[in-house]
DNA sequence: GCTAAAAGTAAAGCAAGCTTGACATCAATG
DNA sequence: CATTGATGTCAAGCTTGCTTTACTTTTAGC
């Protein structure tokens, strides 16, 4: 799963901690997001996507490979 | 989070077992998620997505509640 | 080169997503 | 009413999302 997220926060001048707090979730969970640690969940893809007036698919790309 | 889902599989007269196949998921998560037990992660939101050829938006509606 | 803010990383722990297995309920149909 | 397919539900267990705390590394300005 990519996402646009660092850029979507450059072109806002916002830190990872700035949009931590405005998605209400730990800066660390922003940075593990941004680094592919990890897929966010369903609600805060949500909320992201609202916050950025994007659909969620215009911010995270799903890696379409796996074949189940 | 409310979801669509088994009102589109009934326009495709699908069971939830053959939703669950499709999605390669168990028959209880589709159950889980349909009862709103709980909200898909992202990468089977994206699943479903495609399987249907809607946007997630689409298929899932946020609770728009929780002032956090 | 120092300093400070930003970003990266790691460990431990709790909560949520999902599994298997098993059983109960609810149609429908013979 | 007995059977069968679909749905609902529960428990136990594993994996993943997210937290807090804490520390290291990078970046940029002075």
């Amino acid at each position: 799963m990519k996402n646009r997220l660092k850029v979507l926060r450059a072109e806002r001048d916002w830190t990872q901690a700035d949009l931590a707090d405005r998605l209400s979730v730990s800066r660390q969970t922003i940075n593990a997001i941004e680094k592919g640690k990890f897929d966010p969940s369903l609600p805060l893809a949500f909320k992201a996507a609202r916050l950025f007036n994007l659909r969620i698919e215009d911010i995270f790309q799903d890696d379409v490979d796996e074949p189940s």
